[in-house]
DNA sequence: TCACCAGTGGAGGGTTCG
DNA sequence: ATCACGAACCCTCCACTG
């Protein structure tokens, strides 16, 4: 059999991309300790500069900590609109390159160029036109891995990137190619939690069969893995630490689920509490699957108690619903189930099994005033932004000032996401 | 009618990643 | 012993179908 004929995938990956574009508006900021997120008291950091990275400072830190670490830094809120526009102006670029992009979260993506080498030069010169075309159009830097497929070019990206130690910060190569014969030199002498798919979990049961390195992955039989870690997992990363990975770059991937969930500053302890904030979250829920042009047929209600113990509850209906009333009244049984007495830190509720969204059929289901009502609701939020209009029942006693908080990004109490 | 099998889809819990 | 949120995927169990 012959070999398929080489992939060429290219993994780029912003630099401290929230950070980044924080520092093209305040240039001011550059070279100093500057975070993203973790404004309020209990947030977690979404980005830190290279510079607040040598403090040992990094993203998910709980802010407190991050503070501990370096006093110094500036802490920013952060302004997912603009990170999503400059992400967009970012994948515009790739687009030239190839028509094959797979962005994996906005400051990260894949990119399928094995058909670009005529046109363009070979993998690693693509990443450098790539990258000096992000430099010089979007004034951003990035770090680019070039490999056969997916996971060998994430793993080169990373080691693509700038360094910060305690000493200062060194700049990366860049462009870090891992080439066909030496993918297990490069391979197996990391640590195995560089594999995608391990974590902690994975992690503990890997070490107890003596596994430390993708090489002692490597050298196991796959069905001691399988047997351990399941067959899809198992499988999977034997494959990985053969440096196999097959997976497409596959460009425009659809949503599968659409949800929100909130942890709350203080308990709470009745159903009628629990009810209010799961109208509010269906709410916004539905107001996403809309601007989705989506509706839902399978509804999720999650709680997580005050000892942390989290429960799912879920049903799925006949028809894709996209209206707060017809989410809710979904979850009802499911929300009287629960008894709110030991105290409810989380609450969630998600959408999944998405399809087009029922329009006539809804006069089963969601009465036509409920569409009439969402569409209005829809036209207010694109005017006046999401705060302004929301269900009478998340209204908060004086004032008629809508909570909806829904929308935030990094932790409760952050003022700054929005 | 029974036993078995494969496939599908729902439900609930868990893990991982960014 | 925790640290938020959003999403994907996996595993297991179970019911139904043919």
């Amino acid at each position: 059999m012959d070999a398929p004929p080489g992939r060429t995938i290219l993994h780029v990956d912003m630099d401290a991309f929230y950070v980044s574009v924080e520092l093209r508006r305040r240039p001011e900021l550059v070279g100093r300790p500057v975070v993203v997120g973790g404004a309020g008291g209990r947030g977690v950091v979404a980005a830190a500069s290279y510079e607040a990275r040598r403090y040992g400072v990094h993203s998910a830190m709980p802010s407190v900590r991050a503070r501990r670490l370096c006093p110094d830094a500036v802490f920013l809120p952060g302004d997912h609109d603009l990170y999503a526009s400059v992400s967009a102006d970012v994948r515009a670029i790739f687009d030239r390159w190839s028509p094959l992009v797979e962005p994996l979260s906005l400051d990260e993506a894949f990119i399928d160029v094995s058909g670009a080498g005529r046109l363009f030069g070979d993998g690693v010169t693509i990443a450098h036109q790539l990258r000096d075309a992000v430099r010089a159009e979007v004034g951003l830097g990035c770090s680019v891995g070039v490999a056969t497929n997916k996971f060998l070019a994430k793993l080169a990206s990373v080691e693509a990137k700038p360094r910060a130690g305690p000493g200062g910060v060194t700049p990366g190569p860049g462009v870090v190619a891992v080439e066909p014969d030496g993918e297990l030199g490069f391979l197996h002498p990391l640590p195995v939690q560089r594999l995608w798919g391990v974590g902690p979990a994975t992690l503990e049961r890997l070490e107890r069969l003596g596994v430390r390195t993708v090489g002692d992955l490597a050298a196991l039989d796959e069905h001691l893995v399988v047997a351990a870690l399941g067959r899809g997992v198992g499988h999977h990363l034997c494959g990985l630490a053969a440096g196999r990975d097959d997976r497409p770059v596959v460009p425009d991937r659809r949503a599968k689920s659409i949800g929100h969930e909130e942890t709350f500053g203080t308990d709470l302890h009745t159903d009628d509490e629990l009810h209010r904030e799961v109208v509010r979250m269906a709410d916004g829920v539905a107001s996403r699957l809309r601007s989705a042009g989506v509706g839902a047929r399978t509804l999720t209600l999650k709680v997580r108690f005050a000892g942390f113990r989290t429960i799912t509850r879920s049903v799925t209906g006949r028809d894709p619903v996209d209206t707060g009333p017809a989410i809710v009244a979904a979850l009802d049984p499911l929300v009287a189930a629960v008894d709110p007495a030991p105290g409810i830190r989380l609450v969630g509720v998600s959408g999944s099994n998405l399809g087009p969204p029922i329009t006539q059929l809804s006069l089963l289901d969601a009465p036509a005033d409920d569409r009439d009502a969402a569409a209005a609701v829809d036209q207010i939020r694109d005017r006046f932004g999401a705060g302004a209009i929301g269900p009478a029942s998340a209204v908060s006693g004086r004032g008629l000032r809508v909570v909806r908080r829904g929308a935030q990004q990094w932790g409760p109490d952050d003022p700054g996401a929005r």
